[in-house]
DNA sequence: CGTCCTGGGAACG
DNA sequence: CGTTCCCAGGACG
């Protein structure tokens, strides 16, 4: 964060890579349970700030992935090679997606509150 | 499998 | 300043 280059983004947008930075390696969130665990519902809003994200790739939007724990778009886009990098930095970390696309360890979804 | 809703941001008028 | 469109999702029928 130095001081020049700062982008200016709403406290909204702030909160959500300030809640993915507290994801930790190896372990993945949902949009809508980041939403959920902001208090401001919308996996929308959250999916189109980390399309935003003016901190990329500093905070790691790569895991952030879908309720249905598909991998989720990446990159501005929903389906190609940009999601295909997703997984693969997902797979760096040990997180890995089966053949239908699907997380295979539901247990590396963190949770929020503990 | 198809359709509607919520939430928020950016762009347009 | 008010209105409209778009989006990396989610839930419901």
């Amino acid at each position: 964060m130095t001081a020049a280059g700062r982008p200016r983004i709403s406290d909204f947008q702030r909160a959500v890579y300030q809640a993915l930075l507290r994801v930790p390696r190896g372990r993945v969130t949902t949009y809508g349970l980041l939403a959920e665990h902001l208090g401001r519902g919308s996996p929308r809003a959250v999916g189109q700030a980390l399309r935003r994200n003016p901190f990329a790739p500093r905070v790691p939007c790569h895991r952030v992935i879908a309720a249905d724990l598909t991998a989720g778009g990446f990159g501005g886009e929903r389906r190609g090679r940009q999601v295909a990098r997703k997984r693969a930095l997902l797979a760096a970390e040990g997180v890995r997606f089966g053949g239908d696309g699907r997380l295979l360890e539901p247990g590396r979804v963190h949770r929020f509150g503990s």
